[in-house]
RNA sequence: CGGGAUGUAGCGUAGCCCGGUUAUCGCGCCUGGUUUGGGACCAGGAGGUCGCAAGUUCGAAUCUUGCCAUCCCGACCA
């Protein structure tokens, strides 16, 4: 009993938490806000970005490396972005440390080692990449420009949480340079596309598509799309997020092209990026008590084998049983292990993989093989049967299909459970305070509105979904007329 | 960054108020053996900058100050 795990219903923060730690995805560091990915974190996050990598080399996008320091000037031309970021900026002011003659064994910052303009710690990479493209950008034959980076962000955060909010965390930016309008707006909607069918279809997570109101804009942007997702405790998480940046950039570093009719024109650009995040998303959005739920689609280990023998020569037995087991699953493509490390006993070994999450676990003795059978328990229901050895690579293929769509559904079927319709202030904040998830309400179309029920609630507007139903009604705060129903929710 | 809590072996902890032999216990770890169908048992053993740094003192895990980190609550956060 070394690993218990405090129950979601005990505490939510910790049970995510024990996760996180004791799941072995990450550990706490020596820097403050500052995780370590452990490697079967990273695992699961490989996983996730070789999938997406895949989808976005698929939409004709291509991969590139930007520095990760941003000069101040370059950092502050566009004034939107460079005001959004300001208060979580890490700064590079000095480039060289000497010994401290005042203090001997120790290092001091070289006073006469400052720098003449301070660098950034890119907390996103927009003015660096367009102060880039300008030079690349002369024609319309230049464009479209589809780049996706691969890269670590620094945003200086007060309060952190392991993957939700890391004051240093991965991700990948897409940033491409469009000749019109048009085609940077359907770039923006595709890549939300890419995020959604992503998220939905390999992490099983269901997310809601939307726009986002001028308040939680990104900075820089004239519109961001995104994904939201609803977590187990009803709070909502912004998955993914894809912005239309209009001409913004392209003005603030003069990115100019030349179109077909020899005039200049300012560049439309977009940018998009999840992050490591998701890892977050996916961790509150299945997992129970006894630990983690993994996807199959991306689970570091897809299936364990554990034989159960008795003395040396059953375990023979059973090796080459399990063995021959491992390369048929292995020749289909299955991320397998074989579990048959002494040093352990196979009740530890179960409670372990479940806490890990692997979706299938398979269970065989000496009786098994006599059987011709083995014991195939799934993660998902925790269901154990006994199935025959015949096929047994291809039922495990089919199992693993089934709990990634068992999965999705069940998420899927919480999330719609706990979309709700408030038509009164009173009910928007008794569904809140009583219930959660996220809340379909009228609003005026306000920042001061939305201001107002965040002080109030802390709910903020999630989303304004796309293809929204359009009707007439009164908001929610105000009374004041409104064309469509919003999402609210109080959000991580 | 404000309020609160915490920091002693890999993990969880006793000791701290009231300073004084060799820092307690459990789990884990190592060795050997018996075991193995839901977190095994016996025996032996290893493992410690008591978060870090100053200070007070004959003497500091214990008292004082500063710093660091983590958690919770807030503020902040596309």
């Amino acid at each position: 009993m070394s690993k218990e795990l405090t129950a979601r219903a005990t505490d939510y923060s910790q049970w995510y938490n024990d996760l996180v730690i004791k799941g072995g995805l990450a550990d706490y560091s020596a820097v403050r806000g500052c995780m370590v990915i452990k490697p079967y974190g990273y695992a699961l996050w490989e996983n996730m970005r070789d999938q997406l990598d895949k989808m976005f080399k698929d939409t004709g996008h291509v991969n590139a490396y930007f520095p990760l320091f941003v000069p101040k000037s370059l950092f502050e031309a566009e004034e939107k972005n460079a005001e959004g970021f300001a208060k979580e900026c890490a700064i590079v002011t000095h480039y060289r440390l000497k010994t401290d003659e005042a203090n001997k064994g120790k290092l001091m910052v070289d006073p006469e080692a400052k720098l003449e303009e301070e660098l950034i710690i890119r907390p996103t990479s927009e003015a660096i990449i367009w102060n880039t493209y300008k030079g690349w950008i002369q024609s319309y034959r230049d464009l479209p420009i589809l780049i996706n980076q691969w890269a670590n962000v620094v945003r200086w955060e007060m309060r952190t949480r392991l993957f939700l909010r890391t004051a240093e965390f991965l991700w990948q930016e897409g940033h491409t340079a469009h000749a019109t309008k048009e085609e940077a707006i359907a770039e923006t909607v595709q890549m939300l596309d890419v995020y959604a069918d992503f998220v939905e279809q390999y992490m099983a997570v269901p997310v809601i598509k939307g726009v986002k109101s001028a308040n939680e804009r990104f900075a820089g942007a004239e519109d961001t799309y995104c994904i939201e997702a609803l977590m187990q405790d009803g709070k909502a998480l912004q998955a993914g997020t894809s912005h239309f940046l209009g001409q913004n950039f392209a003005k603030a570093f003069n990115v100019q092209f030349l179109n077909k009719e020899n005039k200049l024109e300012y560049v439309w650009a977009t940018s998009w990026g999840v992050s490591t995040r998701l890892i977050g998303a996916l961790i509150m959005a299945h997992s129970d008590d006894q630990g983690l739920v993994m996807p199959p689609k991306i689970a570091p280990m897809q299936v364990v084998i554990v034989p159960i023998y008795k003395g040396e020569e059953s375990k023979a037995t059973i090796d080459a049983k399990a063995n021959s087991l491992m390369q048929e699953l292995k020749s289909m493509g299955i991320r397998v292990k074989y579990d048959n490390s002494d040093h352990a006993r196979p009740g530890w070994k179960f409670a372990e993989y479940e806490l890990k999450g692997v979706p299938v676990r398979v269970a065989m003795g000496l009786r098994d093989i006599e059987n011709n059978v083995a014991e195939v328990a799934r993660r998902d229901t925790k269901e154990k049967q006994s199935l025959s050895f015949d096929g047994l690579s291809t039922t495990i293929k089919n199992m693993l299909d089934d709990i990634q769509v068992n999965i999705y559904n069940k998420a899927l079927a919480f999330r719609n459970e706990n979309i709700r319709e408030a038509n009164t202030w009173d009910e928007f904040v008794q569904i809140l305070d009583e219930k959660a998830g996220f809340v379909s309400a009228h609003w005026d179309g306000t920042g001061e509105t939305e201001e107002k029920i965040k002080e109030q609630t802390k709910a903020t507007i999630r989303c304004i979904p796309l293809n929204n139903k359009q009707e007439t009604g009164t908001c929610i705060l105000t009374g004041k007329p409104s064309t469509q129903r919003v999402l609210f929710a109080r959000a991580y």
